[in-house]
RNA sequence: GGCGGGGUAGCCAAGUGGUAAGGCCGGGCUCUGCAAAAGCCCCAUGCGACGGUUCGAUUCCGUCCCCCGCCUCCA
C-alpha cells in the first residue's frame, strides 16, 4: 500500500497522510477559494492546479477526497467595486463567480463537493453563531462602533503555524481608520460594524447591523462542512500569516479541537521576478491567454510542471514548451493506440513506470514523476521505431495505455476533444488524396493552401493525411 | 529587523556522500515529391563564492554573496 508524504507547514517535516479514522479512506479537504471583485489571475489558479494535482493523486492512491473550495463574496474589494459600478453587492459579484468555474472548467480542475459563499445565509448565521461563542469564551470583544474583534492574546498559539514571535513584527503601512480603538494592534476584526460606504450591505446580528471579517468566513465554512476537524487545508503561502493562523486561532478558541492536520501551501506564482499580483499590475488572467491562441491545458501543463513549493516564473517560452511537449505526448499515445489496435488483453508495464505515482507520493514531486513519463514515452518509441525482435507488441502498447489512462486521472493532460471536421475540408482531403495518389503534386500542393485558406493544417504522414485545426 | 523559499547547462527543473533525471531551445540523422509533423542520437569534469570534514562533496559543516516572499484581510 503506497503512503503519501507532504511537507506540513505546521511541523515543518514531510508527515504520512491518514485518515482520522482508523480503516477508513476520507479526507477532507479545504482550499481557500477566490474573492470575486475581479476576474482570477493564473497566479490565484496555480494554487487550485496544485490543489486539484493534490486531489487528484490522493484519489489515484485510493483516498476519498472531500473538498470544499469557498467563495468570497464580501469584503472591502467586493464592496467597493458594487458601490463604484452602483449596483447590488450580489450583482456585482455574479459574472466573477461565472467566470470563475468556467475558467475552473477549462484548466479540468475537478468539481469541489461545494463551493460555499460567504454571504448564504446560512454561512452567515453560523459565522455569528461563532462570533457569540468567541465572546462568551472571552476570545473576542466588542468595541465602541459596534465591530467585534478577536483577542489574540487569549490565544497562547497564535503564530504557531507561521513560527512568528508577534514581539518581532514590523508594523504593517496600512492603519485602517475603524482599528483604533482594539486592544491589541494584531487583533483582528469578527465583525466589521456598517457604515456608510457599505450601502446596502449588512446583516443583523446581536452587535448590530455589519458583515463579517475575512477570516470569520472561512473558519464558518471550513467547519461548517466538514467538520471541526480538517485534514487538509491548503492556500497560497502568503495566506499564512495572517489568514491561517486567523482561521487556527478562531476555531480552536470555539471549538476546542485542533483544526486542521495537515497545512499545505503553495508559493508564489512570478512574473519578471516579482509576484504576479493584482495589485501590481502584472497578471494575465486565463481569458488573457486564451485570447492569444494558448489551450486551458497549455496553461495547466505550465503551472502543473514545477514543484508546488517552489516560486513558479511565468513566461511565453514556458507556454511554448508546454505546447511542445504535449504535442510530442499526443503523438505518442496516437503512435500506442495504432500499435495496440483491436488488442484488449494488456500486458503489465515494466514496474519502473509505476515510479511515475511513486514520485508524487514523496510530496508531489511532479519534476521526478514527468522525468518517468518522457522516459518510459522515449524507451516506447525506440521499440515501436523496431520491427521484429525487440519490437512493442500490441498488447504491451495496450499496457502502456492502460497506464497512461491512470497518469491522465492524475495530470490530466490528455488531448482536447477532437474538432469536427466541416465536410468542405473533408472533400478537399479527399480530393488531394487522389491527386497524390495520381502522383499529380502541384494540384495536390493547390488543394493544401485552400485547406490552409480554410484554417486547417494538413500533414502526410506514413499513414496518410491528417487534418488538424490551425 | 523577524520568519520562510531559493541560487544546478541558453531557458525551466529533479536529484544524490561515489562521479549530474526530465522538458524546451540548438545541432546531426531517419522518414519524405515538397512542406510540415514525428522518431532516434548528441548537447554541464559541472551544481552561487570561499574554506573545512572525507579516499571521494554539487550533496555534510562553517563563513559569505545574491534573488524572491510574508510581517494584519494578497492564492
Amino acid at each position: 500500500m503506497a503512503s503519501v508524504h507532504i511537507l506540513n507547514t505546521l511541523s515543518r517535516s514531510l508527515e504520512e497522510i491518514t485518515p482520522q479514522e482508523r480503516e477508513g479512506k476520507t479526507l477532507s479537504l479545504y482550499t481557500c477559494g477566490p474573492t470575486v471583485y475581479a476576474y482570477a489571475h493564473i497566479g490565484n489558479f496555480r494554487a487550485y492546479v496544485f490543489e486539484d494535482l493534490l486531489q487528484r493523486h490522493l484519489q489515484e492512491r485510493g483516498f476519498l477526497v472531500r473538498r470544499v473550495m469557498n467563495l468570497t463574496d464580501v469584503d472591502d474589494k467586493t464592496i467597493r467595486g458594487a458601490h463604484a459600478a452602483g449596483i447590488a453587492l450580489a450583482d456585482y459579484t455574479k459574472p466573477f463567480k461565472e467566470a470563475f468555474f468556467e475558467d475552473f472548467r477549462t484548466l479540468r480542475l475537478q468539481e469541489a463537493e461545494a463551493y460555499p459563499c460567504a454571504t448564504a445565509p446560512d454561512q452567515i448565521a453560523r459565522m455569528i453563531a461563532m462570533i457569540g461563542t468567541l465572546l462568551e469564551k472571552g476570545h473576542a470583544y466588542q468595541v465602541e462602533d459596534g465591530s467585534v474583534y478577536f483577542r489574540i492574546a487569549s490565544f497562547p498559539n497564535y503564530g504557531r503555524l507561521a513560527h512568528v514571535d508577534l514581539e518581532n513584527q514590523r508594523p504593517g503601512q496600512r492603519v485602517a481608520s475603524d482599528e483604533y480603538d482594539k486592544e491589541a494592534v494584531a487583533d483582528f476584526a469578527l465583525w466589521k460594524s456598517w457604515v456608510a460606504e457599505d450601502g446596502s450591505v449588512g446583516w443583523e446580528s446581536p452587535w448590530g447591523k455589519g458583515r463579517p471579517g475575512w477570516h470569520i468566513e472561512c473558519s464558518a465554512m471550513a467547519t461548517g462542512l466538514l467538520g471541526e476537524t480538517i485534514d487538509i487545508h491548503c492556500g497560497g503561502v502568503d495566506n499564512i500569516f495572517p489568514h491561517h493562523e486567523a482561521e487556527i486561532a478562531q476555531c480552536e478558541c470555539a471549538g476546542g479541537k485542533p483544526f486542521v492536520r495537515y497545512w499545505m501551501h503553495c508559493a508564489h506564482l512570478m512574473v519578471e521576478g516579482s509576484k504576479m499580483a493584482k495589485s501590481s499590475g502584472n497578471f494575465f488572467t486565463l481569458r488573457d491567454l486564451l485570447e492569444k491562441g494558448w489551450t486551458g491545458r497549455e496553461v495547466r501543463y505550465a503551472l502543473i510542471s514545477v514543484h508546488y513549493r517552489g516560486a513558479l516564473n511565468f513566461t511565453f517560452d514556458g507556454l511554448a514548451a508546454a505546447r511542445t511537449a504535449l504535442g510530442r505526448l499526443d503523438a505518442w499515445r496516437e503512435r500506442l493506440i495504432e500499435t495496440a489496435g483491436l488488442e484488449n488483453t494488456a500486458e503489465s508495464t515494466d514496474p519502473s513506470t509505476e515510479g511515475f505515482f511513486a514520485a508524487l507520493d514523496d510530496d508531489l514531486n511532479i519534476s521526478s514523476a514527468l522525468g518517468v513519463l518522457f522516459e518510459t514515452l522515449r524507451e516506447s518509441n525506440r521499440r515501436m521505431d523496431q520491427t521484429g525482435e525487440g519490437a512493442l507488441t500490441p498488447s504491451q502498447a495496450r499496457g502502456l495505455l492502460n497506464w497512461l489512462a491512470r497518469v491522465d486521472g492524475v495530470l490530466a493532460l490528455e488531448p482536447d476533444a477532437v474538432a469536427i471536421i466541416p465536410s468542405e475540408v473533408e472533400e478537399l482531403v479527399a480530393a488531394r488524396a487522389a491527386a497524390r495518389n495520381a502522383k499529380e503534386w502541384q494540384k495536390s500542393d493547390e488543394i493544401r493552401d485552400q485547406i490552409t485558406g480554410l484554417g486547417w493544417t494538413v500533414k502526410d504522414t506514413k499513414e496518410g493525411q491528417k487534418i488538424i485545426k490551425a
